[in-house]
DNA sequence: TCTGGGGTCCTAGGACCC
DNA sequence: TCTGGGGTCCTAGGACCC
């Protein structure tokens, strides 16, 4: 036995590696994955990118013509999500297979939490236990909590492990950019620039009172706490339950016509309504998005009126109607509908 | 090179009620 | 009467992450 640790396992180059398990004669090649493969064609972007294709600077989100100016000799992949989703439950399984509690944090990472005196030995058995059972590497981060065991993960990239504590959080990351830090986004690291706070240690030391005029009493207090390598240790093993469900398309062209509108947003909620129901939830509320070809893209929502629904003409017709909220007389290039599902059973 | 798809959580303002 | 707070529900949008 020993001290309480936490460790951030993150798959190395996901969906790309789960690509070239079932095409080893990818390995070594720049993979790229993305839309439907076809990097010729516009409105579609990179999922992810091999080790091999960021060397030519292609990157997740990157539209899928760019990485093939960029990398025009890289493997062009579609999207197969069923099958990352089977890989990922297959590293889960494996890493469930340790004394250890297990949080899952989407489909290619989970946090680890368990009482040993070495997590070095730990780390090196699970990720070799994955790599043997699933053929997928991964790096590890070894943390006193969520924050310092996520990045701990990054730095291990790729296939490593890294050890981020209390004790070398300020020597590693004083110095860096406040936007690495998990949580900070660009429009959060611009306020922050605007305040003179450029780094970690800036932010870590930053008046507290400052903070909290400019982001609010809670993101306030958060930074801070976020800066100095703080933050969350439980690990919560029990089954994720999703609070919302979605599906969205951006068409090859734009929609014009009203009833061609109106007939992709019935195929999405009866998509949806399918899933639901086979998954065996309720649903509340139905929401549509719409995304003009200005990228202007309001959304709309509407509670059901009579209640939890499991109906998919039910949210086939709640979806028509929050339609109607919107002003459709310029061209469209994106419709979704999102349902929000019940949480009480 | 114009900008995917699937999610989560937080905030703010108006409605409505006390 | 010309003036209050507070609480909760609801919707819209922002920000972030994988
Ligand atoms: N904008 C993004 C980011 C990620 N993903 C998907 C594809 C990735 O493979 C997977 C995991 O995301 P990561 O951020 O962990 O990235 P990778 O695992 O691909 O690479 P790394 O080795 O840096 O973790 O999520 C995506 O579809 N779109
Ligand atoms: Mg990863
Ligand atoms: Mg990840």
């Amino acid at each position: 036995m020993g001290p309480w640790w936490l460790l951030h396992v993150d798959l190395d180059q996901f969906v790309a590696a789960v690509e070239v398990l079932r095409r080893p004669e990818l390995r070594g090649r720049p993979v790229v994955v993305g839309g439907d493969g076809d990097p010729t064609r516009a409105r579609q972007v990179v999922a992810t990118a091999s080790y091999e294709a960021r060397a030519f600077g292609v990157r997740s989100g990157m539209p899928l013509r760019a990485a093939f100016r960029r990398c025009p000799e890289a493997v062009f992949l579609p999207s197969d999500p069923p099958v990352y989703e089977a890989a990922s439950a297959r590293v889960m399984a494996t890493l469930r297979s340790f004394p250890v509690r297990v949080e899952v944090w989407g489909w290619d990472e989970a946090f680890v939490g368990a009482e040993v005196a070495d997590p070095w030995a730990l780390a090196a058995d699970l990720r070799r236990a994955v790599l043997d059972k699933t053929g997928l590497s991964c790096a590890i981060g070894i943390g006193d909590n969520k924050t310092t065991a996520k990045i701990a993960a990054r730095f291990g990239k790729p296939g490593g492990i890294y050890e981020l504590t209390a004790g070398n959080w300020m020597a590693v990351m004083g110095e860096r950019p406040a936007g690495e830090l998990w949580g900070i986004g660009p429009k959060t690291a611009a306020k922050l620039t605007e305040l003179g706070l450029h780094t970690v240690a800036d932010l870590a030391t930053a008046d507290a009172d400052a903070l909290r005029a400019r982001f609010g009493p809670r993101q306030g207090a958060w930074l801070l706490v976020l800066a100095r390598g703080l933050g969350d240790t439980e690990i919560v093993t029990e089954p994720w339950i999703a609070r919302s469900r979605s599906r969205e398309t951006t068409y090859p062209r734009d929609l014009t016509d009203r009833e061609e509108i109106a007939a992709g947003v019935a195929v999405l909620a009866r998509e949806l309504g399918a899933e639901i129901v086979g998954a065996g939830r309720r649903v509340t509320h139905v929401a549509v998005k719409v995304r003009f070809a200005s990228f202007y893209t309001p959304t709309r929502v509407m509670k059901l009126r009579d209640g939890p629904t499991t109906d998919v003409a039910v949210i086939e017709r709640a979806a028509l109607i929050v339609l109607e909220k919107f002003r459709l007389d310029r061209p469209v290039r994106l419709l979704g509908v999102r349902v929000d599902l019940a949480m009480d059973d």
